[in-house]
DNA sequence: GAATTGACGTTCT
DNA sequence: AAGAACGCCAATT
Protein backbone atom coordinates (compact mmCIF):
# COMPACT_ATOMS: atom_id res chain seq x y z
CA UNK A 1 0.00 0.00 0.00
CA UNK A 2 1.83 2.95 -0.96
CA UNK A 3 1.34 6.70 -0.16
CA UNK A 4 -1.45 7.30 -2.93
CA UNK A 5 -3.00 4.79 -1.70
CA UNK A 6 -3.84 5.96 1.63
CA UNK A 7 -4.44 9.37 0.58
CA UNK A 8 -7.42 7.91 -1.45
CA UNK A 9 -8.80 6.14 1.22
CA UNK A 10 -8.27 9.46 3.62
CA UNK A 11 -10.42 11.37 1.60
CA UNK A 12 -12.85 8.63 0.42
CA UNK A 13 -13.32 8.01 4.15
CA UNK A 14 -14.33 11.54 4.94
CA UNK A 15 -16.88 12.57 2.64
CA UNK A 16 -19.99 13.68 4.61
CA UNK A 17 -23.12 10.96 4.68
CA UNK A 18 -25.16 11.96 1.78
CA UNK A 19 -22.94 13.47 -0.05
CA UNK A 20 -20.42 12.90 -3.19
CA UNK A 21 -17.72 13.32 -5.02
CA UNK A 22 -16.03 12.31 -8.32
CA UNK A 23 -12.49 10.12 -9.06
CA UNK A 24 -11.24 13.62 -10.80
CA UNK A 25 -11.86 15.72 -7.69
CA UNK A 26 -9.83 13.02 -5.55
CA UNK A 27 -7.24 13.00 -7.86
CA UNK A 28 -6.80 16.44 -8.05
CA UNK A 29 -6.77 17.06 -4.60
CA UNK A 30 -4.03 14.79 -4.32
CA UNK A 31 -2.08 16.65 -7.25
CA UNK A 32 -2.80 14.05 -9.84
CA UNK A 33 -5.50 14.98 -11.83
CA UNK A 34 -4.59 13.31 -14.82
CA UNK A 35 -4.70 9.91 -12.92
CA UNK A 36 -8.64 9.63 -12.02
CA UNK A 37 -8.47 6.32 -13.74
CA UNK A 38 -6.11 5.26 -10.67
CA UNK A 39 -8.78 6.02 -7.88
CA UNK A 40 -11.46 3.67 -9.11
CA UNK A 41 -8.76 0.70 -9.32
CA UNK A 42 -7.41 1.87 -5.52
CA UNK A 43 -11.17 1.69 -4.62
CA UNK A 44 -11.44 -1.75 -6.44
CA UNK A 45 -8.57 -3.25 -4.42
CA UNK A 46 -9.81 -1.57 -1.03
CA UNK A 47 -13.57 -1.94 -1.55
CA UNK A 48 -13.01 -5.00 1.39
CA UNK A 49 -11.59 -2.04 3.77
CA UNK A 50 -14.80 -0.60 5.03
CA UNK A 51 -14.59 2.47 2.68
CA UNK A 52 -17.96 4.21 1.27
CA UNK A 53 -17.03 3.81 -2.67
CA UNK A 54 -20.73 4.43 -3.17
CA UNK A 55 -20.15 7.98 -2.59
CA UNK A 56 -17.82 8.10 -5.30
CA UNK A 57 -19.36 8.75 -9.08
CA UNK A 58 -18.05 9.89 -11.93
CA UNK A 59 -18.01 14.07 -13.15
CA UNK A 60 -21.13 13.55 -14.82
CA UNK A 61 -22.99 12.20 -11.37
CA UNK A 62 -23.18 8.54 -13.56
CA UNK A 63 -22.96 5.48 -11.02
CA UNK A 64 -20.28 3.92 -13.42
CA UNK A 65 -18.71 1.80 -10.60
CA UNK A 66 -21.77 -0.26 -9.47
CA UNK A 67 -21.15 -3.05 -11.55
CA UNK A 68 -18.05 -3.76 -8.89
CA UNK A 69 -20.72 -4.06 -6.21
CA UNK A 70 -22.17 -7.33 -4.85
CA UNK A 71 -24.93 -7.08 -5.87
CA UNK A 72 -24.68 -4.54 -8.50
CA UNK A 73 -27.39 -2.46 -7.07
CA UNK A 74 -25.37 -2.72 -4.06
CA UNK A 75 -24.25 1.25 -4.50
CA UNK A 76 -27.56 2.27 -5.75
CA UNK A 77 -29.06 1.39 -2.29
CA UNK A 78 -26.72 2.45 -0.03
CA UNK A 79 -26.54 5.97 -1.61
CA UNK A 80 -30.84 5.96 -1.41
CA UNK A 81 -30.56 4.55 2.23
CA UNK A 82 -28.69 7.93 2.68
CA UNK A 83 -30.81 10.16 1.35
CA UNK A 84 -29.01 10.56 -1.92
CA UNK A 85 -31.76 10.23 -4.81
CA UNK A 86 -31.06 8.19 -7.68
CA UNK A 87 -32.42 7.97 -10.93
CA UNK A 88 -31.04 5.88 -14.05
CA UNK A 89 -28.04 5.52 -12.27
CA UNK A 90 -27.43 8.81 -11.98
CA UNK A 91 -27.51 10.85 -8.64
CA UNK A 92 -29.95 13.56 -8.92
CA UNK A 93 -28.58 17.28 -7.34
CA UNK A 94 -25.52 16.02 -8.34
CA UNK A 95 -24.38 19.56 -8.60
CA UNK A 96 -25.66 20.40 -4.59
CA UNK A 97 -24.45 17.09 -3.33
CA UNK A 98 -20.93 17.32 -4.67
CA UNK A 99 -18.28 17.55 -2.13
CA UNK A 100 -15.21 18.90 -3.86
CA UNK A 101 -12.15 17.10 -1.47
CA UNK A 102 -10.10 20.41 -2.72
CA UNK A 103 -11.99 22.82 -1.01
CA UNK A 104 -14.07 20.53 1.71
CA UNK A 105 -10.99 18.32 3.31
CA UNK A 106 -8.89 21.21 3.48
CA UNK A 107 -11.49 22.85 6.14
CA UNK A 108 -11.21 19.83 8.34
CA UNK A 109 -7.39 19.91 8.07
CA UNK A 110 -7.35 22.96 9.45
C1' DG B 1 7.33 -9.09 -21.81
C1' DA B 2 4.04 -7.01 -25.19
C1' DA B 3 -0.67 -5.89 -25.81
C1' DT B 4 -5.03 -4.89 -23.88
C1' DT B 5 -8.11 -2.94 -20.72
C1' DG B 6 -10.31 -0.14 -17.53
C1' DA B 7 -14.87 2.76 -11.06
C1' DC B 8 -11.89 8.91 -15.71
C1' DG B 9 -11.34 13.40 -17.60
C1' DT B 10 -9.48 16.87 -20.70
C1' DT B 11 -8.42 18.38 -25.19
C1' DC B 12 -8.18 18.34 -29.85
C1' DT B 13 -10.94 17.59 -34.58
C1' DA C 1 -21.99 19.80 -30.86
C1' DA C 2 -20.43 15.04 -31.23
C1' DG C 3 -16.67 11.97 -31.52
C1' DA C 4 -11.77 10.62 -31.49
C1' DA C 5 -7.38 10.90 -29.20
C1' DC C 6 -4.60 11.01 -25.53
C1' DG C 7 -2.55 11.02 -20.65
C1' DC C 8 -2.05 8.09 -16.86
C1' DC C 9 -0.53 3.48 -14.84
C1' DA C 10 -1.92 -1.04 -12.46
C1' DA C 11 -3.59 -5.47 -13.50
C1' DT C 12 -4.76 -9.11 -16.48
C1' DT C 13 -4.07 -12.07 -20.44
Amino acid sequence: MNTFDRQVCEVVAHIPEGRVTTYGAIAKALGKDRSSRMVGWILNRQLAAGLPAHRVVNRNGLLTGRIHFDPPSAMEDRLKAEGVQVQQNKVVRFQELFWDPAVELLKEWK
